[in-house]
DNA sequence: ATGAACGTTGCATATTGTGCAACGCCCTCG
DNA sequence: CGAGGGCGTTGCACAATATGCAACGTTCAT
């Protein structure tokens, strides 16, 4: 809508990539070098951008400063944190916090699992949307017209032979998550990892977050880690009754 | 420099201290509503201010995805390369570069030292972890917990007569290594060569990597190396400045 | 019902950002 | 040592672009 800001903050994901001169910048933009250097020159007067020893430029300390400042806005992310650690210390696995945000999935939240095996996921990122336990449960709690709109839009991508194949077996799948409670990924984004999840609520009983528990193959079969499912929902319970405002329950 | 992209920017901070209606951006950034519109809407589309339920604008969850990835490109050791030279230059001597990975620490880099007798090391290799300076270092930044988890698990070989015995000794040392902010290895390894080193701290201020300089009593004594332990420090947090995304201070 | 508060849109204006060309600097190669 | 290329930087003329205005649509409280 406003050009000029539009290139400028173009710039940022493409310094995300790594550092980045002037002229690689102007390139990526499709713009003149003196109009990428002014938007650089901005960026930098903000500290979003800034100049290391070879010249070159990177994301700078101001972003980061604003990033922590964003995730602790989601107070979500605070109350759930503690419970998170006590799942962690109980099951050992890599245990997960979700929001739904723009279209998006987002890890917000992650504690790493005891096992040497780990599972590879990155805070902040946007999650496989259409196989995900927490994607899952945060879209089925939307009104079922809003799911379908969104799940036309959607790409269905065969990470492997049991990701959700397409729209329909996707509103399926999230009308049972709905029904149910509660929601897994048995190998949908790779073969040899499953999770759990479970929903958190807020006062009014919307979905406000979704956390699972992964963990690989090698470590705890499917069957095992389902056992988990009570205390799973029992954390998210818990969060929920402390996000809504009720005392924390012992 | 860019009217446009400056008052832009200005709205990120702003949102940091908390979420804000349309009029309230449009007061503080002393421009029209359409204008200020039209500016979060920019923003809107990079996902960097998103809308919550009740039409207020705060800060997007994609700016943390956005650190996170730039943190996950950046390269340690090509930011301290520069540094370490600069400090080789300086001293002379071997200076190293090591990170923690996988339960072992690895050098990632390291400058020859200029004197004919020199210290036996190999980038890519795993480095005496209970008495190297970097070691200690890099442990000692862990929470209290997973480092008597890590001591328990460890082997004492006694290198020399001065290597750290026992796991209650090496708790020790890094109780005091983390305490001080700086770390020594004096004759642990090879009973006549000397460390010293410093760590490198990211945005967060967690410990990302270690840096060392090493030379044999031959060359200097114990006492002559540490002398030079404020210019290694110096070195290490210019290295964490740069890589935290500040300028490079002049 | 009525009005206020707020977000939104189209439009005419000139402010603002743009590309160009030229300059200076540093480094490399002949 | 001097020519040449790469790169960042500056000043300028032009028009593309952002701006404020005024009017409209909604929602909410009185």
């Amino acid at each position: 809508m406003s050009q000029t800001v539009d290139r400028a903050l173009s710039i940022l994901p493409l310094l995300a990539e790594g550092p980045a001169d002037l002229g690689q910048v102007a390139d990526r933009l499709g713009v003149h070098k003196s109009t990428a250097l002014r938007l650089l020159r901005t960026l930098h007067e903000h500290g979003l951008v800034f100049r290391q020893s070879d010249q070159r430029y990177r994301l700078g300390a101001r972003l980061f400063a604003l990033a922590q400042e964003a995730v602790e806005n989601l107070d979500v992310r605070e109350i759930a944190h503690p419970h998170l650690l006590a799942l962690n210390e109980k099951c050992g696995h890599t245990v997960h916090l979700a929001v739904y945000e723009e279209q998006e999935v987002l890890y917000i939240d992650k504690v790493e699992s005891r096992y040497p095996v780990r599972m590879y996921s990155r805070i902040g990122k946007p999650v496989a949307i259409t196989v995900a336990a927490v994607a899952k449960l945060l879209l089925s709690d939307f009104p079922e017209a809003e799911r379908r709109a969104i799940a036309e839009k959607l790409d269905f991508p065969a990470y492997t032979s049991r990701s959700t194949p397409n729209a329909a077996a996707f509103l399926k799948e999230l009308a049972q998550v709905r029904e149910q409670g509660w929601a897994t990924d048995l190998g949908g984004h790779e073969e040899s990892i499953n999770c759990v999840g479970a929903p958190i609520r807020g006062a009014d009983g919307r979905v406000v977050a979704a956390m699972s528990v992964s963990a690989p193959n090698v470590v705890v079969t499917a069957e095992e880690l389902l056992r988990l499912l009570p205390l799973v929902r029992r954390t998210a319970e818990a969060i929920s009754r402390e996000y809504s405002g009720h005392a924390p329950e012992k």
